[in-house]
DNA sequence: TTTAAAATGAGAATCATTTTCATTATTATA
DNA sequence: TATAATAATGAAAATGATTCTCATTTTAAA
């Protein structure tokens, strides 16, 4: 596929500036196809898919590989500016990171909504447990499952 | 298969009662397969999958199914004699949870070492983020994941 | 006993993800 | 530019953990 890569404003973000050099440190390439992932997950709020990636990738090029976004979205989480979500049910989701600042999640098991929230305290003590036991964290996971407001009424 | 089940003090122990009780208040029955697969779940220390169970359930049944691990993993983690980990890498662990209090874990990423612990500040925190949104929590997962003091040096 | 319901094990199905591989695209070099 | 080396792609197959199906067996109750 040749294609013409016109990089507007928004693609000549920081973003993207992250994107291409850890792809070029890597001695990879950047591809159209990696090109129009990357823009379709910027373009994506909240947590989604990679399903939900590939149907909007499939949009703007119907030849596009779901594996190529699965190779994608694992660069993008490489460099941080993906980051896994785990559904309690097990299903992977993915967010953006990179402008977001780090987060924890609550999720309703009875509709499914997911809440965000960050608590210094709890980093603080995570860390507090960590040395304690000698142990240097790289990254955590913590989900708090239960019933959001709506779905007590 | 006609086995006669010899119920011996370890077996006639508090999880066991619970195993049982829980299986009746459902209208389910109490079979040899799931006294089996019970007695090796307690006798199996630390966080082992469902694989692991399997191999040493067959050991003492060669007749037995996966499948039949599977459904009665559920059992004892509906009646909360058994709790799900879920490793960094997504697989599934099972640990026995009726005589252990609750806990957290911190998992090495070079050696996959897992490390419990117990932090009253980080639950009352949870709790106190829950609240604020109009949440209420059922459970929660929390997982530190790093590198530990051995694979420090 | 007889009967109805539940449980079992084997193997098929599922499903998200990874791998393979032949083909195509990109980059570096002459 | 032509050539060569390497990387990337998409289609399809493979994977692997878990669930499902179903014929058969077991259990508990009447
Ligand atoms: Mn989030
Ligand atoms: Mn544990
Ligand atoms: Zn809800
Ligand atoms: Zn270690």
């Amino acid at each position: 596929m040749k294609m013409i890569l016109i990089l507007n404003k928004k693609v000549m973000s920081l973003e993207f500036n992250r994107f291409r050099d850890h792809i070029k440190t890597l001695g990879l390439r950047l591809t159209p196809q990696r090109v129009l992932i990357f823009e379709v997950f910027l373009q994506t709020e909240g947590h989604f898919s990679v399903e939900k990636l590939f149907q909007k990738a499939s949009d703007l090029d119907p030849q596009i590989g779901i594996a190529t976004v699965y190779r994608t979205m694992k660069l993008l989480t490489a460099c941080s500016l993906a980051r896994e979500f785990i559904m309690p049910n097990g299903s992977i989701l993915f967010e953006k990171s990179s402008t977001q600042e780090q987060h924890d999640h609550l999720v309703c098991e009875v509709c499914g909504k997911i809440i965000e929230f960050e608590h210094p305290k709890i980093r603080q003590y995570q860390e507090e447990v960590a040395q304690s036991r000698g142990f240097s964290i790289y990254y955590h996971r913590l989900t708090l499952i239960g019933i959001c407001e709506d779905c007590k009424k």
